[in-house]
DNA sequence: TTCGGTGCAAACGCTTTGCAAAAGG
DNA sequence: CCTTTTGCAAAGCGTTTGCACCGAA
């Protein structure tokens, strides 16, 4: 199997099925699903059970390594590598395409919230609207 | 049943099922999930059945009446009234408590997306870490 | 009277869980 | 070896769908 670039991260148990799901989320440009993770594996001919990416998921999200998002009008949890520089999407709300936003607006700005000593560790930003191919077509 | 608030929406017929799903929307100062308007249809005495609650509420998401959000690491959408200025929210990952934000960082923003032609129709943003509570029990 | 809405039940699809066998360290 | 992880099957749960009856206009 071709190595990973990432470092394997201390505590994890080092297996097949992990290092896969991890390989192809690196070699990704864009966030994938549980079932693409899963059917690209049984396309490069290894095999991992459903489950078992769920699980590793779950792992790697608790871990940090990578994030999860919930893309609005999808019932789909979608999973990317957890990049130093983040980045946020556009989603196409007729194709559902995703496409990469190269700035994010939060770098400089300073949310105000309704409860005061609320600890901010992240957020997601997601854009709808209709694509190009989209809009012409209609 | 109380009178609602908004006008009602022209080519939408005015049940009692869809006129309760409404008013529980404007009394609410949070996003609710279908279960939750589902139950407080009951405990108000009224009835209306799961599926007629979806489908009310796919109904005014296509309206535009109100917001479908999908919130990070929970499985559930929830709903909120499309008021004028619009709202976003910060999610506690502990006990999943939903704080409002007062301003919007997408005001001034101007996105760039790797395509070009995306005709932006709205957005989405979510602020997430620890509430006040959660914070000083770890 | 007509057509869309609702009650109801059953299906659906993503995700989770339980357990024995397999594998990592 | 001992513990964690995986394969596998089955359940879980929010949501959707199909259909006959009902009710708004």
């Amino acid at each position: 199997m071709k190595k990973s670039l990432t470092d394997w991260p201390i505590g994890i148990k080092k297996t097949n099925q992990r290092q896969k799901v991890l390989l192809i989320l690196e070699n990704s440009d864009k966030p994938l699903g549980a079932t693409e993770i899963f059917s690209q594996i049984a396309d490069d001919g290894d095999s991992a059970w459903l489950s078992t990416v769920y699980r590793t998921l779950d792992l790697f999200v608790k871990h940090g390594i990578i994030n999860k998002i919930n893309v609005m009008n999808s019932e789909i949890a979608i999973y990317e590598l957890n990049r130093l520089n983040h980045k946020h999407y556009a989603v196409c709300l007729n194709c559902h395409k995703i496409i990469s936003m190269i700035n994010c607006p939060m770098t400089e700005f300073d949310p105000k919230l309704e409860e005061s000593d609320f600890q901010i560790m992240g957020h997601n930003l997601e854009i709808y609207g209709l694509c190009k191919d989209c809009t012409s077509k209609k």
